[in-house]
DNA sequence: AATGAATGAGTGTTCATTCAT
DNA sequence: TATGAATGAACACTCATTCAT
């Protein structure tokens, strides 16, 4: 709503701008993708066609690129939400499923855990937002499941989050070990003493 | 002993030699400390007074001289599984004692969770053999809870050695929440299933 | 005429670039003429008052840098062409004074003929095609001479331009005997053999 | 001969550094085989096995060890040279034949022709002499076949080692076209007009 | 609104040579 | 006599960010 009303008038002017803008997520989205979150700025420039500045006009960080980029995919993971939230027997199927979706959802990119989790310290960024939207949703999840008496009542929606980004983050780039995230997984959710 | 003794090698013309890598060993682990681990090798040289040159010959890659200062640490941490060893009254609490020492030995320098989890995933280089034996350790910890039948058997040492790395890596420089590192423990521990 | 005019290309902002562009030029010519075609392009950089960045952003190799060095040359040994065209009696004559000027064009920087000989075996590069101009150009006038039964027939254009940048080599940075250029054309012209 | 015979008198003290020297020359052969001329004199010593001093004890330039590489070939060209003199039916194809043994001898190293071509112009260096001493050899070929009348009265020994070195410098790293070697020794010795 | 040139510190790394041992 | 550690300037090249046009 913001962002469309404001400034002047006519409708050319944002027309270009908004094909601009897309094109370069477009773009980003394949740069990060083949060469991680901290690939060069210049070159997803460069490769969207548009100038440095360009960019930085639409993106005035790295970090407000990514979440831009995050935005997109929002609706996806929040489809994912609801057929959770429709198709799970339990409250605490419901939060597996849903952690395991969260933690794929850090794994787009490599090196994405890194600014999610720097980002999920603060509430003051755009990346912050997203994860904090995200947080609420876990608090939520965790909490039917707290209810249901399935979990347990000391553990809260924020260490959940921070344990599916860590979860993510052991990915990493090289594995050598194919069965570690499934394993780090199902640490999480009933550790290693009985 | 072993170091103040020119022992076997005959001349033993190292004197200054060692004295130059102790102190670059020395600057790199306040320059480490103060900017994380990726701070400029270039820096430290400056820093320790000798040419980058002279740097490079004693590790070769930034990776070598992190194998170094960690192996300078090693002994603290074997010290502290004698201590382990020795005081736990079982084996459970002896693995949880010592995936909390792990913990922090991994979070002595900003940033150095995510070279060791890179190592780990190879024993070619030395900072993978640091972390091997280490994962060894904690094999060792885990069979001995497995047996006294206090750790769930399908757990393994790689795992829970990444699970304490993953928590390290979670603490990250900038933390809002100061219960999150514990909380995370307790969750590889515990799991958040009922 | 088509760098004076601002023409086609819009708004022509390149009013700096440009005189940045130039300056780099006639700073490295100069330095190229004092230190070599080695010398270090960090120091022309620094020199031009440009930063490193600015040179590579004009010219991303060295041998780019000295492609449009020499490109500025063409004009010169073009018009040398046209005058020998214009005024040589024979078709043998103006393929001598040809291959001199080529030799001399070869010899304004010293170590130019080393990366020529290289580009010379490409036609990728920039200066690959500078000398595959000049090759062809060659070719024309030695065709003439064949044609008119003063060069053997055999001979190649390739390998008089090879000649000529071997004649430069030879010239080199320290020639104790002043006589060998002219020597060595003489030699390439008719040989030792009678 | 005269490099066992000189300074003191003892047996021991010389027989390792002898070994050393030896020892050093054969691995500057195959390093330089393998890398060309400006390889890395440092990895020459530790492939060696020796300090870096001892090379430099021996030979205090890279002219000096190349010097000392090429003296131990001295003996496979002048056998050549008397083949030559014993095979040849005339001058001319004696003179032809050593030419192009001066060639291939220059030829044995990448960036070999520069150094010689710069010691050829003083007679103060190692490498110096021995250029003279082939310059030496190519005049008493060269002055047989003017006798002769072979070979033209104005050219000199020494420009036509010139155009040896040339001709080896020419056929450098990457040569596009297999023919231009053959070709340029046969414009040196025909020259291109008729 | 867009451009893309400019910045310039920063990266890791190499190497001929010297010198303390 | 030999060692090899130390030197430290030099190298090419990158990139996030700013700013003149």
């Amino acid at each position: 709503m913001s962002t469309t009303t404001s400034s002047s008038s006519g409708r050319a002017p944002r027309a270009d701008a908004r094909r601009n803008r897309d094109h370069i997520l477009e773009t980003a989205e394949q740069f990060f993708s083949e060469h991680g979150v901290n690939g060069s700025l210049d070159a997803i420039a460069k490769q969207a066609g548009v100038g440095a500045g360009t960019l930085y006009r639409h993106f005035p960080t790295r970090e407000a690129l990514l979440a831009a980029l995050l935005a997109a995919r929002d609706d996806q993971l929040r489809r994912r939400l609801e057929e959770i939230r429709g198709g799970a027997d339990d409250a605490a199927s419901a939060l597996g499923a849903w952690l395991e979706a969260l933690s794929e959802w850090a794994s787009v990119f490599d090196g994405l855990p890194e600014p999610l989790r720097a980002a999920s310290a603060t509430d003051a960024s755009p990346l912050g937002l997203t994860c904090l939207g995200f947080i609420t949703t876990t608090d939520e999840l965790l909490l039917n499941a707290q209810r249901e008496g399935s979990a347990r009542p000391e553990v809260r929606g924020r260490d959940l989050f921070l344990a599916a980004l860590a979860t993510s983050w052991a990915r990493g780039a090289a594995m050598a070990d194919e069965s570690s995230p499934a394993a780090l997984t199902g640490l999480v959710r009933t550790g290693w003493s009985v």
